[in-house]
DNA sequence: CAGACTTATTTCAGTGGGTAAAATTACGTT
DNA sequence: AACGTAATTTTACCCACTGAAATAAGTCTG
């Protein structure tokens, strides 16, 4: 239907904003005419409209946009329990959301997250554009093709063609990912980091997971492991090194995960939730405090390790509201700078950011979005 | 001249082997006629050959393999102080090779490295290819564009037209590269990693380099600094962390590298060259056990962050063949093993490899030997 | 050993994704 | 109204590559 011609138009108009045909020419590569020819294409398909008229000196210039109806999208998250499902437009904007218990029996979490996605889409507005895909963020492996859940320990899942049966159940395509990098696919896609095409984001939960987008695309690793900074080391003396639940000692998830933090608070004789863990440091309590604080530095140390060995624009780092606006994000980023190699305007930049409820199916949703979008060899 | 057909087809022969034109038409997705007519091109070229037949059912096979004689390749390194030049085949073959004094005077070190560069070429067996360039490969950072070194310590320069002065005086185009990336671009077209689309290298020497190649083309990071592995943090307990030449303190530089080795062998009243030392080591001196011992495990800690963040499908470790053979190199490989998350059949492969004279100069060439063959694009 | 079969390679007439340049459009300015 | 400028469309063409048919060069089988 669409050439690569009509993919790349859309990829530079959805992560740059929008273009004007003579913009697009030069900004990929093609001769005015080819655009002219793609665009109108994407004109007569309702994906793209004419926005603005630009004046300078000659004919003025328009810009073309996405249209908000060109199509819409369904996110499925299963990263935590209440599993959440939300439709949302190529802008990345919910148009309805949806939350249910999480299943771990394949057969009956399918059967509950297609009920869930009728209903979404019968909730919405009328005229919101076609749904086009379903994407999927699970924790775990995932096979190559976005089709397989080879292995999630948190659902106990094991080769469960998920793509398969809820696409069997729904009538849509289906594309499973890993729950973390659904996120940074939500984050280029959706996000404020479309124009960078190396960075890196961090997602502090009850573990640790890490992604990378290097030359604009996914890196998986080469066994599909990249991004287990939580097991990156940053515990040198063994006397100190915890053991961590992968049989190693010192892993970053020993110190930093919320579960760690948990867990410390807890053998200090202290209320283990975070938000009372925060509650106690703001008012001195130097046992938390210490808490936090061993835990921001040592995930600091773990990000600039990342920061030497890949040098990305950016790292995002994504976490709860609370542990944002605590001393462990001022731990974290003094600790990290104090590691980095100082080389004055091409540092890497640190974001703080905290997640919300909607992160993971939103990014589930961008990568439905990106196929509609982008095509399929963009993976 | 040549169309990207003709590169990928060399490209592939040149990583995988020979190969037959039913395989290259699998391999790289084109139809049989059109590697047909790529490969008469290649043929009437002189580039390729028809190599041996393979028989099984039907016409046999023929199988097209890379003429020696195709072309070759200057190779510089001013990686150490006698500066060293080779010419090679496209197969990596050392034709000739000099050695010069390495001049940091700009203006003097090309006027010497071009005269050198004249007898090399004079001095190899006449029935060689046309020489068709000559690649630099240099500590410090290099532009994007192959040309402009824009800053070197060790010799001092800042942004040197080193391809735009080396090219007048010789005649032939020049690329100019970091000499760990170069090592790696070596270790990709000539070495045994030919086929691994993710692997990383890191150089032990007076300093430490990594560099990674991710999807089969060289990574440099954001701003040209992945890679600076040397810096990556390995001490957390600040008691112990050494102070670096960076101006932080605990990175792995402090530990690991050669000259780190070397001032903590002076410190303690032992011999500061590394042959002695390790000698000393076998006698089992418990001081020189004990610096070998740090330093293998800082770097098996720092190569551990490195697989845990990348999931390379292989880490190169280059060094010299004193070191390699010592408890420095075991105890490398125990430090890292035991901080790598297990995953059986998935994990990245450790390779310990010593390093010849010639690696750099032979990196070096491999960049001209990549433009001759994979076109300018492949950068 | 002839013919059947199998597989590799070449030939050849399209096709689709582009390009380059001329023509057209739509503004400002004089 | 005429002119200048820059954006866009039209038009004619190019070229890399495809798919199918033809050809080549072997093995296998009766």
């Amino acid at each position: 239907m669409f050439s690569t011609g009509h993919h790349r138009i859309l990829s530079a108009i959805t992560r740059l904003g929008p273009k004007s045909r003579t913009d697009l020419a030069r900004l990929l590569g093609l001769s005015k005419g080819s655009i002219s020819i793609f665009v109108r294409d994407l004109l007569e398909q309702g994906i793209l409209k004419e926005q603005e008229l630009i004046f300078s000196q000659g004919r003025p210039s328009v810009t073309l946009g996405l249209r908000s109806d060109a199509a819409s999208f369904i996110g499925i998250s299963l990263h935590t329990d209440p599993a959440t499902i939300v439709l949302t437009d190529p802008h990345g904007e919910v148009l309805a959301r949806r939350q249910i218990p999480r299943e771990t029996d394949p057969e009956r979490c399918f059967s509950l997250l297609a009920k869930a996605v009728q209903k979404v889409r019968r909730h919405a507005e009328p005229n919101i554009g076609l749904t086009t895909g379903i994407g999927v963020a699970q924790p775990g492996f995932v096979s190559r093709d976005r089709r397989i859940c080879l292995a999630s320990a948190a659902l106990g899942w094991r080769n469960v063609d998920v793509a398969g049966e809820l696409s069997e159940l729904t009538g849509l395509p289906v594309f499973v990912e890993n729950d973390t990098n659904a996120l940074i696919l939500g984050e280029q896609l959706f996000g404020a980091s479309g124009e960078c095409p190396n960075f890196s984001l961090v997602f502090v939960g009850d573990g640790i997971g890490s992604t990378h987008i290097i030359d604009s695309r996914l890196y998986r690793g080469h066994h599909g492991g990249a991004g287990e900074l939580a097991h990156s080391p940053v515990a040198f003396d063994l006397q100190n090194a915890l053991p961590c639940r992968c049989g190693n000692r010192g892993c970053l998830e020993t110190l930093a995960s919320l579960q760690s933090i948990k867990g410390a608070a807890r053998s200090a004789g202290l209320p283990s939730e975070i938000p009372e863990l925060i509650g106690l440091a703001n008012t001195g309590d130097p046992d938390a405090l210490r808490i936090l604080h061993r835990a921001g530095s040592a995930l600091g140390f773990g990000l600039a390790q990342l920061v030497q060995i890949l040098d990305p624009s950016q790292v995002v780092v994504l976490m709860d509201a609370a542990l944002k606006d605590s001393v462990f994000s001022n731990v974290l980023r003094q600790e990290m700078e104090a590691h980095v190699l100082k080389r004055p305007g091409t540092q890497s930049t640190l974001i703080l950011r905290s997640a919300s409820n909607d992160s993971f199916a939103l990014g589930a949703a961008s990568i439905a979005a990106q196929h509609f979008l982008f095509g399929i060899d963009w993976i």
